[in-house]
DNA sequence: TATTAGCACTCAGGGAAGCGGAGTGCTAAC
DNA sequence: GTTAGCACTCCGCTTCCCTGAGTGCTAATA
């Protein structure tokens, strides 16, 4: 059955006034926030109802309510009402993100950085797992005889480099060599198709051409597993310490430690990934450690079909309606970042490279 | 004056007790631990004084003693004894050192990790800042007529590359030239020099390509200024609540949130990179937020006679012998890591490749 | 002079008791 | 269906007391 208008006008009330306070919501409370125009006893019957059908908790017999899971689930679902960024809020998301064109890496981590400090909750963020990248091509640059450096491209166009010194000698052609032996044999392989390549090339080729081919196959290697290892960047952990839920150390510890230690993939294993913002309230989320924590994430565009992730994660008690509306913000200015080319001739790239 | 054999002696004892128990240490405990075969009222004399000349402290009349920074400094110069690691020790840290050789942000971070997790303090890991590094050469990569890859080698021997795309075309041989222009114009100039620069060549050059050098002499800067700006890894921040020195939030919150901006290159700035493991003490820390913590630090080597530095931060009871140790060590493996190159025909990296 | 034994004193920490207040549930009236 | 009134509950806070570890001091001893 569905709940009576009042009903929801009282939850939402219980909610809006509890993510605020942290403190229980009384019936009195809510019938000066609800603008009701019903006596308190009237709200004590219908919170009365709406703690039996598991929309509201009571901590303990004669203390004000606060929402569920449940609560929150409907309030995500149908009450909140999509909150308004202010012109503030959106310029400082603006000069946050107004990154240099790093590294991709680097991008992500300071926009995790900067929903940590925008959110006052601790951040992650992390590129999707891309599960059938290939390598695209290889170029090897002549640095001298000893050294030389391997630039690796991948289809999801993130390109990684590294320098190669060696005791024997080496010459531009023979270098050239290399390049074309690799582009002919060892493009469009995913990651597990590379070993496999690479043993059944060791049949044909000569060795000293060959050690040097496995070098830089097996750097190729490395990118591809760094890629699908999908580091989790974590930002603003301590900021979990700012909010009442989190003053006693047992409740943050866990929850702490387990952010450090995201990297491990847990998180983005067991949220899933939907289009736009996304909200995850307390036992929804699979993960233990998250059991009394909300999670918010938005997801944005790394181009070629691939997403990333951005949220943050805090008590069950959040501002929902804000923090997705920021996230989705967040999100939205990534994906124009990442996606927007290095434009010729435009003045804002003019200015940023003198600053 | 110097203090006497026996003051010494006692001093160590009440030191390494509250190493390991946190709590204040009294004389009948000293007496017990410290196998002077003195009677405990003996021992309370000499603390008696210890106290009075600063060595160690009281929290309050009739509790034990403490060990001041003073103390700490003294145990630290010298009566610790060199920390053996035990054979676990080693081959702990060697299986996390034992990492691919991967970008060198990465390298650093997971030693980071892996000290966080050896230590059960939280870790900060940073290479050294290279003020004069200078671009030593370019190179452009055809990728298609939109787009290119610029590949830009520092004199400090790191490299980094960035894909451009325009909208304009640009041809393989129009792309070769404008290397050689890079390669001419913009080699060996530190980040000072290098925006003067451009504004110089500005005046010469023709508009099209001028677009194109200012858009690849931008990255060269952002490179550079990336290198400056040395980024702070941090790991393991949750650790600290291990320790009941930070059982009470006041006192954690401060720290965590430090560490969790150390980014901002105020840690690096304030505590002495000197060779070899470097220890400091409470108030010897120049930070405001580390008054009350330890910092254990090891500096390692990147080669080109540039330095990195790796540590813990803790409360200032710590076991400093042990601590300096195993970072010790890993500086030392870090060093090799980072110092030995590729060689082809390594077996080591052979299998490497392939797990 | 250095060491020891003995003793009164101090103080942090923890438990018990008491209280005030916010908020409830229930009943009876509207 | 709504409201007013009232007794009741229970959390959280403060206060008080007690205990025990460890001290500082004094007087005796080597």
């Amino acid at each position: 059955m569905e709940l009576s208008e009042r009903k929801k006008k009282i939850l939402r009330a219980v909610i809006e006034s509890y993510v605020q306070t942290a403190e229980p919501v009384g019936s009195k409370a809510v019938a000066d926030l609800a603008q009701l125009n019903v006596s308190s006893a009237t709200i004590r019957n219908d919170m009365a109802e709406l703690v039996e059908r598991g929309y509201l908790e009571q901590p303990h017999t004669s203390a004000g309510r606060i929402p569920s899971p449940k609560g929150y689930r409907l309030y995500v679902n149908e009450l909140m009402e999509d909150y308004k960024l202010s012109i503030q809020e959106t310029q400082r998301i603006n000069e946050a993100l107004d990154l240099k064109m790093r590294a991709l890496d680097r991008v992500i981590d300071e926009a995790g950085q900067a929903v940590a400090r925008l959110t006052q909750y601790p951040a992650f963020a992390l590129t999707a797992p891309p599960e059938r990248v290939t390598i695209r091509r290889f170029d090897l640059l002549f640095v001298d005889q000893n050294s030389f450096i391997a630039v690796v491209m991948t289809d999801s166009n993130t390109v990684r480099n590294k320098l190669f010194r060696m005791e024997g000698e080496l010459s531009p052609s023979q270098l050239q060599m290399l390049g074309t032996l690799l582009n002919t044999g060892f493009t469009g392989l995913t990651l597990a198709q590379l070993t496999p390549e690479l043993a059944r090339v060791a049949r044909h080729a000569e060795t000293g051409a060959y050690a040097l081919i496995e070098l830089v196959v097996s750097f190729a290697t490395e990118v591809l597993e760094e890629l699908s290892k999908l580091p989790v960047h974590t930002a603003g952990i301590a900021n979990l310490l700012e909010h009442p839920e989190f003053q006693s150390l047992e409740k943050a510890q866990p929850l702490m430690s387990f952010l450090d230690h995201a990297d491990s993939a847990l998180l983005p294993a067991k949220v899933s990934p939907v289009d736009g913002s996304n909200i995850v309230i307390g036992p929804e989320n699979v993960s233990e450690a998250l059991k009394d924590s909300g999670v918010v994430m938005a997801s944005y565009d790394l181009g070629g079909g691939m997403k990333g992730l951005i949220g943050v994660v805090g008590p069950t008690r959040m501002d929902y309606a804000k923090i997705s509306a920021q996230l989705a913000y967040v999100a939205k200015g990534l994906s124009q970042i990442i996606g927007q080319a290095a434009l010729p001739a435009d003045d804002k790239h003019t200015k940023e490279g003198t600053t």
